[in-house]
DNA sequence: TCGGTGCATCGACATTCGTCGATACAAGAC
DNA sequence: GTCTTGTATCGACGAATGTCGATGCACCGA
């Protein structure tokens, strides 16, 4: 099971080059996607894409560490900053990547420390959706 | 009004018994939750009950009936207008069932056919915990 | 009263998900 | 080099979820 690659708005230019380990995978883009869910029915297409960002969100736990790193100082957290929702640090990690591959936030390694922060084009598309801010 | 709708994790079986009519929980309870994700780390309290929310939205089926309902004319729709999302008649109930629990939808019946309505509420709430990313 | 239609519930099943401990990998300190 | 710390991956497990056909209940027309 892997994320597959949608190019689309990929930053290619103010983009950070990662370092050659982390993030094998674009965590795919995922921005683009549809109008408010007033306007007209989703196609089952689109449903497929925005229910990944919104499952994303519908963990507990995940919910919390993207809170952690959206309300965090500077904008970003190393995930030894928000390491302590209650779960073992290998669930914390997946949960990260879940966030990750849903396009929510977005990860590099700094030295010995990954930082995490949000992506705020793809949060502002799902509040787009749900028609408050328009 | 007076139900309240806090099942809490627990009460996924029988917290409803099925009555003369649907509606078994009342709309309403979910709205004064949270700030905004970027204010600050939700509480574990916090995140259980909104991730509710967003976990409804989180699957395509209930996303698109969700969306047939938010945008089909008058507001509302019969569940004869909506079914028709490509799974079985009980999985479209099950559903629905799903997106009522969460607080996002409300039904009522009219003679032989129920029809299900937004709540426009708790939507606005959990756009306003996305909104003011920035 | 009876039959038909709309919708909900039940019971069962396969798949996905959240979690953990064990382990691997990266970077820095020594 | 070795050791330690931070983070990701692996493999396994139980629990939750999405789906279906069968069935039950509510309503309405004949």
């Amino acid at each position: 099971m892997d994320v597959n690659i949608d190019m689309c708005q990929n930053g290619s230019m103010s983009n950070v080059k990662a370092l050659p380990l982390l993030e094998p995978e674009a965590p795919e883009a995922v921005v683009p996607c549809c109008p408010p869910l007033t306007e007209r029915p989703l196609t089952a297409d689109e449903a497929e894409k925005t229910a990944r960002m919104f499952k994303a969100l519908g963990d507990p736990v995940r919910l919390r560490l993207f809170s952690l790193v959206a309300s965090h100082e500077g904008g970003e957290a190393c995930v030894c900053d928000i390491s302590d929702v209650g779960v073992s640090q290998p669930t914390v990690s997946h949960h990260l990547k879940k966030l990750r591959e849903a396009g929510l936030l977005t990860s590099e390694r700094r030295g010995t420390w990954v930082y995490y922060r949000v992506e705020p084009s793809v949060v502002a598309a799902m509040g787009q959706m749900l028609g408050t801010l328009d």
